[in-house]
RNA sequence: GGCCCCGUGGCGAAAUGGCAGACGCAGCGGACUUAAAAUCCGCUUCUCGGAAACGGGAGUGUGGGUUCGAGUCCCACCGGGGCCACCA
């Protein structure tokens, strides 16, 4: 039971909610709470499941529990979830509202370096200090359900389920993973061919020895360990995903990457490129996030085409570390195989003909068989200079190379044919070509593409104009269709008239184009006269939807109408002007245009597309690549592979070893969890040639097949129980955990599986997690990795939801204020003083530096530690209690802005709180002021219409606006003589998911202790009956200004309205000797009365 | 550089295309008080007229457009923020 509150002697009003108060009963409450259990949720099955309640499963983005503790930032997307969680709850669902501990990772390892403490033991501190400040605020967390990342019962199925990607493979034929038990069963009973596969290197499965079969069947894993150029951070040790290195830097700490070729664990995320793409239409989610993922993805159409080496086959031979980063194909076979082509991804094939030299990434295969081989004709000063080259480009971070874009690089003395010109072209490397996107090698049209053009600029290479652009052609249509000397602007007809004489010039083919144009313009009237543009080529601002004749003048614009030629995209005066640019029209003389156009000088004996607008030139020249075998349509992405191994120490262990000749090998389910061992210290091995942190551990990482329980692979045989095995002695990266807690809060208990089937359906269902609250910065990191890991536990049969999260909702990120000098510079809030008397009219002057007497500006700023303006949540309840600091983190403003914490804006929440209280307590004694009866029917409508108001803005997470309807209503309470205990028996639980200790309080004491807890009440509902008003006012319009307001009942009709409004006395004053055009009546709304043109 | 979002009082912010500024902070005035704090009541976008009641005009970054009616929809520009950034 609670200690009944005991008021300090001599206090003026001794009940009055004070900060001391709403702790006291905060902390009882919070223990009835804890000894009631009285959020706890049963799983079906298990005493006290109500299978007849809708489930709904509300989840928080489980923090990180760093040693530093909880920031105001936290709590704020904290108690969102606590408030739709607890009005779920009380309106009859289910609620599943879980915490957890995101627990491994960087910071406490390099805390661990630092002290020598052991991680573990900083992170169960930090842990511990977490939940005491949680609980705090009286979050109706499950917390039976809490558990860590870091706990051997929970990392033991990360590891499982790592083991269940790790023995999968993608079957593309049915477009899901599938166990690769299945591909070894297919292949043996021959209804999949090893052979049909480029990384069976053509060899059958029957006819593969068992080290063949092995190797083929490693490449087929969705878990493989792939060589490629990776983002290595020499400074924490350790190569790191794509999605952590941030303009070239570590993503935590800021370090610089650098690219080196390593032997890495790879999830084959890009199999599900298609898919996590797609299945984001499934989802509600920001539209940010999911363009952001969208991005990320990269999805673009083109062609993959091949240029054939002037000199034959290229044989990169032995003993290369650099693999061809190809994307989704573990290099095997491939990487080996000699090079007949280079082949190159393009979304621009149409641009072929302008094809005038090769780029390849200085990490390309091509580049070090060169550097080995001289080619033949290649001066030994150029083999110099590009040994020189790819050495400085290989030393060079990806900082450096993003800083300075410039465009060197090195020709490789080796020439290819273009496809499409029959013609002689060079070879080159440059870093500006990425090694990781396609297949690091690209043709470069100078022409028509801006890098491209800047490297022949830099180089001194050929540059040949294909595509005619758009805008051009655009003007060429005004110029002959428009008349200028009649219907076009002074100002332009000069350009215009150089521009007639330019396609005629020889260099812009202007047969084709004319004949471009005819086609284009024949189509249009085939299809039945096309869309008509408006053009106002005299006066600013002309636009308009809807064609009209030839010089129809429209109110004060004149619209000049032309037909359009296809897809231009004009609308305006000002898309007309860009046409131009500013200084007269821009050609493509002097720089790339990469847009889109009609083809030029693009033909040959055996492919033409000379006069081809853009689109349908690329599928011209996709077709006939693909009828002569030079190369096909490719749809390629953006995304690669996902880096799944770390060389850190604080972080799951692989459940895999290595056999004495270097396979690897699965731990078999039972042998889980693989424990991470123990460490003498935690200092990183530095070293160019990375050894993970766990090589230090070798009595653990040398063990036996049947010591480390090492399970066959299917279709090969097992190794001997004594033969000799290492561990794997990488970590899995910090996101491991978090692709899947989401799942184990359901069943947390379960020591069979790693979530039970029935709970799965239960709680996850067909659509996943209903509600998922966290911060942005995680768009695409762990929200694209979770989802991958779901995609392929679906496809598995192990979860039954396409997606993890049906709805995600971002939070936005707390700012705080500083001061700002005239310089720009920031000071720190203690260093400034405050001057209310002395404001200046233009708002300044309020606040001045101490040290110097400067006049310094208010700012809003990210809180950091140098500015002292960071706010510690424990400080702030203290002050007002926790209800306070729930409510006003909600009323700050909309959930999804970001917003600046302002301490004084505090006390008026804690006021309202204060009023609130007031309106039900005597401060004096401590009893109910609420008298037992029903309210007025002001009252009453008003209780009904908050109540309708408040569930609105709930549901849609508007907790700002419920909370000043809350306000509002209390306001009106306080004009009351008493609350009328009909008001009292609904505010009560109205208010309890936002401060649901007062809510409590209150409960007991205006109608006695004894009953359910308030949180387990009903939630109000209101009754539309109550709302209904007999006469409602409405605000009369004449021109769109109010200029009266009539009162008529509610059931009135719309002439019935009108007729009021056109007698009011107001109104008529102000249409005196006007003859009225129509009246528009909006029922409940208004009245505007449009009066005819004077 | 590309894409996206946002610009409303002194401040945080409200406003299904329909009375702009709800609610809160700060400020001003009043009540209570010996006084102050606390509390309660009132005022508070700018501007013009008026002693006042009240009335007029302007007003949601700027310029245009659509509409009976625009903070809200469309176009351009300016400013701020976010994400991506040599992705062929």
């Amino acid at each position: 039971m609670i200690e009944p509150y005991q008021p300090e002697p001599g206090q003026e009003f001794p009940y009055r909610y004070t900060a001391r108060l709403a702790g006291h009963l905060e902390l009882g409450w919070q223990r009835a709470w804890k000894d009631a259990q009285a959020y706890r949720v049963a799983n079906p099955g298990q005493a006290g499941f109500d299978s007849a309640r809708p489930k709904f499963y509300c989840l928080d983005m489980f923090p990180y529990p760093s040693g530093a503790g909880l920031h105001v930032g936290h709590p704020e997307g904290y108690t969102a979830t606590d408030i739709i969680s607890r009005y779920k709850r009380m309106c009859g669902f289910n609620v599943l509202h879980p915490m957890g501990w995101d627990a491994f990772g960087l910071p406490a390892e390099q805390y661990a370096i630092q002290t020598g403490v052991h991680p573990a033991i900083t992170t169960r501190a930090a842990i511990d200090n977490f939940r005491r400040q949680l609980q705090r605020f009286g979050f109706s967390y499950d917390w039976s359900r809490e558990f860590g990342t870091i706990d051997e019962a929970y990392y033991r199925w990360t590891q499982w389920i790592f083991l269940r990607i790790y023995s999968a493979w993608y079957d593309d034929r049915a477009g899901r993973a599938r166990p690769i038990a299945e591909l070894v069963d297919m292949l043996e009973q021959g209804e999949r061919r090893a052979e049909d596969d480029a990384a069976s290197g053509g060899v059958a499965w029957k006819a593969m020895d068992a080290k063949q079969k092995r190797a083929f069947l490693d490449s087929k894993r969705l878990a493989y360990l792939g060589e490629q150029t990776v983002n290595w951070c020499p400074k924490l040790g350790t190569a790191l995903a794509n999605e952590e290195v941030i303009d070239g830097r570590s993503e935590r700490g800021g370090y610089p990457v650098f690219r080196k070729p390593l032997k890495q664990w790879m999830f084959r995320i890009t199999a599900y490129a298609e898919r996590l793409l797609a299945d984001l239409a499934l989802v509600d989610w920001p539209e940010s996030t999911r363009t952001m993922q969208a991005e990320w993805i990269g999805r673009s159409e083109g062609a993959e085409i091949d240029f054939p080496f002037v000199d034959g086959h290229f044989s990169p031979g032995q003993g290369t570390k650099l693999g061809v980063a190809g994307r989704s194909e573990a290099p095997s076979h491939a990487s080996q195989a000699p090079l007949a082509s280079l082949r190159v991804f393009t979304t621009r094939p149409d641009t072929i003909f302008g094809a005038t030299f090769m780029v390849v990434a200085p990490e390309h295969r091509l580049v070090e068989h060169v550097l080995r081989e001289k080619p033949k004709g290649m001066t030994d000063e150029a083999h110099a200079r590009l040994r020189e080259y790819v050495a400085a480009a290989r030393n060079r971070s990806d900082v450096e190379r993003q800083e300075s874009k410039d465009k060197s690089g090195a020709a490789l003395g080796i020439d290819v044919i273009n496809p499409a010109t029959g013609k002689r072209i060079p070879v080159w490397t440059a870093d500006y070509v990425l090694i990781g996107y396609g297949h690091g090698a690209i043709m470069a049209v100078p022409a028509h593409d801006e890098r491209d053009f800047a490297f022949a600029q830099a180089n001194g290479l050929a540059i040949r104009d294909v595509v005619y652009p758009r805008h051009l052609a655009a003007m060429a249509f005004f110029a002959r269709e428009a008349k200028p000397e009649q219907r076009v602007a002074e100002r332009w007809a000069a350009d215009l008239a150089d521009f007639v004489g330019l396609v005629t010039s020889d260099n812009v083919a202007p047969g084709a184009f004319a004949e471009a144009l005819e086609t284009t313009r024949a189509r249009r009237a085939a299809e039945g006269g096309g869309t008509a543009i408006p053009v106002d080529l005299r006066e600013r601002g002309g636009s308009d939807a809807t064609p009209g004749s030839v010089g129809e003048r429209r109110g004060s614009t004149r619209i000049v109408w032309l037909d359009a030629i296809d897809d231009m995209k004009l609308h305006t005066f000002s898309d007309v002007e860009n046409l131009f640019g500013n200084g007269g029209f821009q050609t493509h003389q002097g720089e790339a245009y990469a847009g889109q156009g009609y083809a030029v000088n693009s033909a040959s004996a055996e492919l033409s597309i000379d006069g081809m607008a853009t689109e349908d030139a690329k599928q011209a020249v996709i077709r006939w690549l693909e009828s002569s075998g030079k190369g096909k349509r490719v749809v390629n992405y953006r995304l690669r592979d996902w880096l799944f191994s770390r060389q850190r120490y604080w972080g799951e262990p692989f459940p895999l070893v290595f056999d004495s000749e270097g396979n690897h090998h699965a731990v078999s389910e039972s042998a889980l969890p693989v424990r991470l061992p123990e460490l003498a210290d935690y200092q990183p091995i530095e070293s160019e040639d990375p050894k993970p942190l766990l090589a230090k551990a070798t009595s653990w990482s040398r063990t036996t097949a049947a010591e480390a329980g090492v399970a066959p692979t299917p279709g090969l045989p097992a190794l001997a129980p004594d033969a000799p095995v290492t561990r794997e002695l990488n970590t899995m990266p910090g996101w491991a955990g978090s692709c899947w807690y989401y799942l184990r809060y359901c069943d947390p208990e379960n020591r069979e599986r790693f979530i039970g089937a029935e709970a799965e359906r239960y709680w996850l269902g067909e659509r996943g997690v209903d509600l998922y609250v966290g911060g942005a910065e995680h768009a695409v990191l762990h929200l694209l990795y979770a989802r991958f890991w779901h995609k392929v536990l679906f496809d598995l049969g192990e979860v039954s939801s396409r997606e993890p999260f049906a709805k995600l909702f971002h939070q936005g990120l707390i700012t705080s204020m500083a001061f700002q000098r005239s310089d720009k510079s920031l000071v720190a809030i203690d260093e400034v003083d405050e001057r209310p008397g002395e404001i200046n009219a233009d708002g300044t002057g309020a606040y001045v530096e101490r040290a110097t007497g400067q006049v310094v500006t208010q700012v809003i700023a990210k809180m950091s530690k140098s500015l002292k303006n960071v706010i510690n949540p424990d400080d702030v309840i203290a002050d007002f209690g926790a209800d306070t600091f729930r409510l006003y983190e909600m009323a700050m403003g909309p959930l999804e802005a970001s917003k600046p914490w302002n301490t004084r804006d505090i006390a008026g929440c804690f006021r309202f709180l204060q009023r609130l209280w007031r309106n039900l307590v005597d401060e004096n004694t401590g009893l109910a002021r609420v008298v037992e009866g029903q309210a007025d029917d002001t009252t009453r409508r008003l209780l009904h219409r908050t109540i309708k108001g408040v569930r609105q803005d709930i549901e849609s997470l508007g907790f700002n606006t419920a909370i000043s309807k809350l306000i509002e209503f209390n306001n009106h309470l306080s004009k009351l003589e008493a609350v009328p205990s009909e008001v009292a028996r609904m505010l009560i639980p109205l208010l309890s998911p936002f401060v649901p200790h007062l809510a409590e309080e209150l409960w007991i004491r205006v109608f006695g202790p004894g009953g359910p807890f308030v949180a387990h009440m009903s939630y109000p509902e209101h009754r539309e009956d109550v709302l209904v008003e007999a006469q409602i006012e409405l605000p009369v319009q004449v021109q769109g200004k109010v200029r009266g307001r009539i009162v008529v009942p509610a059931a009135a009709t719309p002439a019935d309205v009108e007729a009021a409004a056109l007698s009011d006395e107001r109104v008529r004053e102000w249409l005196a000797g006007k003859a009225v055009a129509k009246v528009i009546v909006i029922p409940k709304r208004m009245v505007n009365v449009v009066v005819k043109d004077a």
